[in-house]
DNA sequence: TGGAACCCTGTACCATAGTACAGAGCGTTA
DNA sequence: TAACGCTCTGTACTATGGTACAGGGTTCCA
């Protein structure tokens, strides 16, 4: 548990991420605000890749930067939120589920489309620009 | 195909939306500029709500504004450019299947989390706090 | 005829998620 | 000691997809 200390680049470097987008973290009030060094370079330490990896896992996990700070905020403070953290990923976890059935809508609809335009002759109208065209379409 | 007239608000509330979301769209070239009244008041028919519709259902397939503006290109230029709604389609398809696939990852790993958070004592750190503190997170 | 409800314009603003850049200072190494 | 590469700051800019607003003009209905 040595605290190596990291510079803005060896931080970005280790976790994967712009120089800047560190920055813009510490704007949003994703990460702390680090300690300095006498000449005024931005000191991080392990902690700070920990909480860095986080952000970006979640990210990729579908969690909007606000949300991510819910959850920081959260595992910064107390464990007896916990409850809170729960609730974010179960209402992440429904969203998610919209998201698939809306995607394997858009995806039937665009294979049936694909589909019966392979069929019909070549001076019709196309049937996907004509399908797109009418009211009523699947959400 | 009576061309009844319609104004901005006709056509907005017509297929539901903002009436300042079709300045926006005229703007961005994906509607037409439409023929005016002696007062400058836009004058809409039933092809602008058909061309609005197309765009809502593209919109609401995923298709970016971008996407659906070459999608409606081709509709207005000649048929012979189907291979391109086709070549669209199809790349929108397999980007769907992506993204299927990413959000069948993150409901996964959520789940799991939301699982081992339901048995986990409440005095432990909470295990997606801290699984996704970790490297090597799923994409 | 007057007022409500609509329309017009340009411009500015919103959120999200960053990226870019100028001009300055710092640190290391030849 | 000079040069190169790094860091700092604030500010501006990017893209996407709109929304809001002020300050006018118009249309409709009682």
């Amino acid at each position: 548990m040595k605290t190596t200390h990291l510079n803005s680049g060896d931080l970005a470097r280790a976790v994967g991420v712009n120089k800047e987008t560190l920055r813009f973290y510490e704007r949003k009030g994703l990460l702390r605000k680090p300690e300095r060094t006498e000449a005024g370079y931005r000191l991080f330490d392990s902690t700070d890749v920990e909480r860095l990896t986080f952000i970006k896992n979640a990210k990729s996990l579908g969690f909007s930067l606000g949300e991510i700070k819910e959850l920081l905020a959260i595992a910064d403070g107390n464990i007896t939120c916990r409850d809170e953290v729960k609730s974010i990923t179960k209402s992440k976890l429904s969203f998610i589920d919209t998201q698939i059935e809306n995607l394997n809508n858009w995806k039937r609809t665009l294979s049936k489309l694909l589909c019966d335009c392979e069929k019909t002759d070549s001076d019709d109208l196309c049937p996907i620009i004509q399908d797109l065209s009418k009211g009523e379409n699947n959400a």
